[in-house]
DNA sequence: CGCATTTGACCCGCGC
DNA sequence: GCGCGGGTCAAATGCG
């Protein structure tokens, strides 16, 4: 359980407050100084971004002092949660991409799925049911693969919060050393896979982590708040995608929040951020990114939004 | 009646 | 091989 010093700047902040900041799957952020918030009953506390396909970042380098964008920090996972491909790659040089590592995950998981059909066939005849069920394994199994996941993690009372997209709730399951169950949900629109799972973090029962996984084949279908200028989100850009979803919550909640001190980081693991899906894409200048992204633009005072 | 939720059963991966 | 925990399915149930 070590701590290292982040500091996240809010806006309209009444002091600072070290906060210990735990991810629900038994690991501690590897930050932990947040500054709260007097705008809203909640506020964000970080954001978990785990990929499949994970390319490495030197993020002091990639961010500049000065960039507004959301809190996107990595920390440690277990084996079971996170990728293992992703924790243990080591990049050789940064910003160096793992796309080999990634592609040949999904070769392995070819084979194993080559397999899963075979047999699949094999007992097709006899027992239709157990086919069924390898087909499942088989379709859940390459989901699990394959989707990226982020998580935010949130103080709310409430457990399921509004991200603008609708929700069907298709289980429930306690968590082990949890009194807080975990609940699942998908999309409910038809075509769109995305999944995410809500949770309550033991070591802090005010704290609601949401997981979401895949990307949505459609925009949100919650109408916009009036007056905004919001961009549409893309399907297939998981970085829009993410950041919609991201942007949302803070909609909901009310809460202005800023990171200008990201160069000020260290990180004690490889950041695995995938490129194609870290907010502040390398690829874009900050302005463009700020101009094609309208909710920022409402979250963020326009002061903060003016590129040097 | 249609859709969402609940919940027990099932499957899978993993560790021992 | 077995047990455990996570994730998913699907029938039953609830609700507007």
């Amino acid at each position: 359980m070590e701590k290292k010093d982040m500091v996240v700047n809010m806006e309209g902040t009444i002091g600072n407050s070290s906060l210990p900041v735990y991810n629900p799957f038994g690991n501690v952020f590897d930050f932990c100084e947040v500054e709260k918030s007097s705008l809203g009953f909640m506020e964000l506390l970080g954001v978990q971004d785990y990929g499949n396909s994970p390319q490495f970042l030197d993020l002091p380098q990639q961010l500049s002092s000065t960039m507004s964008v959301p809190m996107m920090v990595p920390y440690e996972t277990n084996g079971k949660e996170c990728n293992s491909e992703v924790l243990n790659h080591q990049p050789a040089t940064p910003n160096s991409s793992s796309i080999s590592s990634a592609s040949t995950s999904e070769a392995v998981n070819d084979e194993h799925n080559k397999a899963i059909d075979q047999a699949g066939e094999e007992e097709e005849e006899e027992e239709p049911n157990k086919t069924k069920k390898l087909l499942k394994a088989k379709k859940t199994n390459q989901k699990r693969q394959k989707e990226p996941r982020v998580a935010f993690m949130t103080k709310s009372e409430v457990d399921h919060l509004e991200d603008g997209y609708r929700w069907r709730k298709y289980g429930q399951k306690a968590v082990k050393n949890s009194p807080f169950p975990r609940s699942y949900y998908r999309c409910t629109s038809a075509s769109c896979n995305v999944k995410k799972r809500v949770e309550r973090s033991f070591t802090d029962p005010s704290t609601v982590v949401t997981t979401y996984e895949g990307h949505h084949t459609h925009p949100s279908p919650v109408i916009p708040r009036s007056g905004l200028t919001r961009a549409p989100v893309t399907p297939g850009d998981s970085a829009t995608d993410y950041l919609s979803q991201y942007q949302h919550h803070h909609r909901q909640q009310q809460l202005l929040f800023n990171i200008n001190t990201l160069s000020t980081l260290s990180f004690p693991y490889n950041t695995c951020f995938p490129q194609e899906r870290l907010v502040c894409n390398p690829g874009a200048t900050t302005a463009a990114f700020l101009r094609d992204h309208g909710l920022l633009q409402d979250v963020v005072p326009s002061h903060m939004l003016k590129e040097e």
